[in-house]
DNA sequence: ACTTTACCAGACAGGTCTGTCTACGGTCTG
DNA sequence: CAGACCGTAGACAGACCTGTCTGGTAAAGT
């Protein structure tokens, strides 16, 4: 049920996917449905919920396969990674952005898992940083995090499969090319 | 009419307001509005086409004012603005992006007025890179146009305020430092 | 055997959505 | 003066929205 329900919000958006479509498509009764769920805004927030747990094991497991590489090297797959997933087809952006830009009240619950989320990414990248030895992680993190942003929304509107080549030009500007001594 | 309609497709999101509520606030008959567009997909459109010409409209202003400084003056400036603009309050991150995360459909003109505009900006900036000497200026044009859609999304989700000082490290890192003799 | 829990099917209420239609009032032009 | 045009006010249709409720079924725990 929370599957389909998060098939439907991120391919059509939230506010376009009513009760009734996700029901009808999970093949279950209204009353079990509300039976889970007591409002719709609570399936949005387990909806955001489960993405950000979905996201946090894909990168548990990245960070596993790659414990041997240089900490560069890591960060580097990591947006390749990002990269990657943003060239699947029927990849429609971050669900977590696509969800700001329909809840504009910052006080709603929906809003407060989407900051988790910020708050999550921000300091595992700031630790990849740290790892890698840089001299200032949380600027830098700060910078990566607008590269992730932007390239969530630039695989979804622009030419996808240019995303690799411009990714990695700018991690090398960004984090200086790949034997710059100064970092 | 579109001025309310804009006010409140960007506030609000395109999908949470209906044409009653338009109609309602912009004190006009909801016979007049059909006159004027036949579905509210048309006002939809026109809402972005109005958000570009001001875009525009804006860049034009900037780019005459700032005609006398060096290039790359010039295009840290630009970005400059962009930051103090998305410290205004009631700022909600780019209406091409919200939009986009409200329209799936590839075909519909609605994401054809958002491609139109992402043309736009790269190309602008890449003519900013060229006037600068860039050596590259299409591949820098790609990375500022990352830096650009993770500032409206950073804008709008995290601190403002920061991010003026956080795109100033990441133009130094990308463009290279001011007196870089490289670029 | 009894209770709790989970589920289904579907009617229903009350509201909002887009879009159409009627009926009426000005205002400008020929 | 007549007709074309632009606007208002608002009823209306038909679909869809969220959320509730009734009534019946089945399984599982105690």
């Amino acid at each position: 049920m929370l599957d389909t329900a998060s098939t439907l919000f991120y391919a059509e958006g939230v506010h376009a996917v009513g009760v009734d479509r996700i029901i009808a498509e999970a093949a279950v009764a209204k009353a079990t449905f509300y039976h889970h769920f007591p409002a719709k805004d609570t399936l949005v927030h387990a909806y955001l919920t489960e993405q950000f747990e979905a996201q946090r094991r894909t990168v548990a497991d990245f960070l596993a396969d790659s414990a041997s590489l240089p900490p560069r090297e890591v960060l580097v797959r990591f947006f390749d990674l990002i990269v990657e997933i943003g060239r699947r087809p029927g990849f429609r952006g971050c669900p977590f952005i696509n969800a700001a830009a329909e809840f504009p009240d910052v006080a709603h619950p929906v809003r407060g898992a989407i900051l988790e989320h910020r708050v999550w990414f921000r300091t595992m990248v700031a630790d990849l940083l740290t790892a890698a030895g840089d001299a200032r992680p949380r600027a830098g993190a700060d910078i990566l995090m607008l590269l992730r942003d932007g390239l969530a929304v630039g695989c979804y509107l622009d030419d996808a499969a240019a995303m690799r080549g411009i990714v990695h030009d700018a991690l090398d500007r960004i984090l200086g090319a790949p034997d710059d001594p100064k970092r």
